[in-house]
DNA sequence: CGGATTTTGATAGACGTCTATCAAAATTCA
DNA sequence: TGAATTTTGATAGACGTCTATCAAAATCCG
């Protein structure tokens, strides 16, 4: 019923020619003639030929390295999504596939340039890394790619750049699904939205921005953004500040990092006073807990676990060149208190 | 730096064995003593070595044979389901897995029984199946394990079944994530819900509705439910009445299919009108468009596309007795027009 | 035409695992 | 102790691809 594949002696015996005449052709070797190339490829076509990638990567030995270059620091995001590249890579091993996870200081392109440059002498078959938005971040992506090194862009892209994909979320459209939920919670009335982000120069924090105001267009009022600088505490305070200062506000929304200091703050409200809906992005510990005990509404995430997956097989098809599937952008994903994952025992265990 | 990866032959040295003995040891073939096992487990851990798979395939001309059981029919849901098992049927060539896509009519048990029983009798490496909640369904899937081949519910699952896995959603989550919309959507007022679904009987639709319960309570009204049998014109037919005859409401909930009835319905709505909320399941290309076109709210998905994926990467997994990764249910995603993924040009392709 | 160059064929060894066979060694048991 | 049984070692061929080598054949060009 089931004939055994066809092998390259198979397609070599049917183009006329010898395996090595074929071998020469699929491996692009030098030393053959058009003719020769045509009669193969013909046959390959005729038979269905796939080369068994089993067997060429046995053939060779052949190892995959990847390199997964992510900002440090106490971001409980990153965090998270090193011990997701922590898990993968140990999973990844019975495939031949190594991951070396490095760290470089966040919002420091010198230092992940040069992290690049050193990644570009190693042997490696792929470098997935968060981009930061300059031109030596660009240089360094072009240093890669002139030593023929695939690289992936994650969780924020570089699109001028040479890179090969993005992984990751588009924020305009975060920032839109954002006004929708606020234009729903509202139920029709108008309302005042705070916006919180790290910096107003942080380009996705700035797009998130972008598109809530895109759906809530004239119906809200929108008080002065404030930037928050990804620190707990100056968010904390800032928005205690707003909050006391404006008592118009209905929502906040939160488009950057440094949400533990927003949720201890919504802590200490007076509890029987109505607290304004509030809007946050990426699920980790603290923001979990703040949904389920209602102290918050909606978390936008971007599903670090999906992106992990996504990158590893981008990489592994750019390294064995072939064509990428799926390479839609990570759609950003709403969750509610009633609609949350199953809590991660892993990353609770790899924090503990 | 990078050593070569050990092989049995350096596991086998270590030990102080022959080779012909790590292998007894490993692929469990009779003829070993305890002493030489743990003599070679020993070693195992020692050098940490992993099993090339890509050799142990290729030493066996290893061919993976999934069968995929769909139900047929003209559900928007299951065809794309049916498209994108096809896309991963060829990607999946590459690697030696070929996917064998059968129907089956749907709700009809005695045919999937039929069915799977004749599948129990070919080579096969597991099987993914959208059960029905029945005892044959459940002895087919005891046929099918009692021969050693993996099962995976799809969709639908049958909890008290041996299937060896389920990928799709928590239907109760669902349910009680629409509530939550249904909620928040009312702005804090109430409201009257009408539920509609394919069959009270349904397992599915039925948890939809009782987790929707669970987070209205008693804050909201909830109008007789509607079987729509899943048909659209009935489905068209009876909400119209039910509008028609019950001016109060606030919000529609379609729980099971035949949703073109429900859009074509708010389409012959007199526009000035303010149309109810509606929620409704899957994202399809009569759903997609009216959810563009403003005519409905939300859409609550199960990412076929996802579910698909892992489908394949249980089969796979269970198939070479690894351990299965990821098998926390899929989270139900909510989509507004914001956050809708790109059109997938594929299924409009293998529609046309 | 004749020499240089290009193209082709034949073949062999390696990658790591699986499967099988046969003889030698160790153990069991009467 | 001696025979039967179990355990072990040594080894060889296969899977499909890659890489390399060498000689033979075909083609090119002055």
């Amino acid at each position: 019923m089931n004939r055994r594949p066809p092998t390259l002696s198979d397609v070599a015996r049917r183009a006329g020619v010898s395996y090595a005449t074929a071998d020469r052709v699929v491996n692009g070797r030098a030393g053959f003639s058009e003719k020769a190339a045509r009669k193969v490829h013909a046959a390959i076509k005729g038979l269905g030929y796939i080369r068994n990638v089993a067997a060429a990567n046995l053939s060779q030995q052949r190892l995959y390295r990847f390199a997964i270059v992510l900002p440090s620091g106490s971001n409980a995001f990153f965090q998270r999504m090193q011990v997701l590249f922590a898990e993968a890579a140990s999973r990844l091993l019975a495939d031949r596939i190594s991951l070396l996870i490095e760290s470089v200081e966040a919002f420091d392109p010198k230092a992940l340039t040069t992290r690049m440059t050193a990644l570009a002498e190693e042997r490696l078959d792929g470098v997935a890394l968060v981009a930061s938005d300059d031109e030596q971040t660009a240089a360094g992506i072009a240093a890669l790619r002139a030593r023929e090194i695939p690289v992936v862009t994650l969780v924020s892209d570089l699109p001028g750049s040479q890179r090969d994909a993005y992984v990751g979320i588009d924020n305009v459209v975060a920032g839109r699904t954002v006004g929708r939920l606020i234009r729903m919670a509202h139920g029709g009335r108008r309302g005042r939205v705070l916006p919180v982000v790290g910096a107003l120069s942080a380009r996705d924090h700035a797009e998130r921005l972008t598109g809530m105001r895109e759906v809530l267009g004239s119906d809200f009022d929108i008080a002065p953004v404030l930037e928050g600088r990804d620190r707990h505490e100056l968010v904390q305070k800032l928005i205690g500040q707003a909050l006391a200062d404006d008592p118009e506000i209905t929502a906040i929304y939160s488009a950057g990092a440094g949400n533990a200091g927003l949720v201890r703050l919504l802590d200490s409200l007076p509890s029987q006073a109505t607290r304004p809906y509030v809007f946050l992005h990426e699920l980790v510990p603290h923001s979990r807990r703040a949904l389920e005990e209602g102290r918050i509404d909606v978390i936008i995430d971007q599903r670090p676990e999906e992106e992990v997956a996504r990158v590893v097989e981008h990489l592994k098809l750019l390294a064995d060149r072939r064509a990428l599937v799926r390479t839609d952008p990570i759609v950003p994903t709403i969750f509610l208190r009633e609609n949350l994952p199953q809590a991660q025992a892993d990353a609770l265990e790899a924090a503990g």
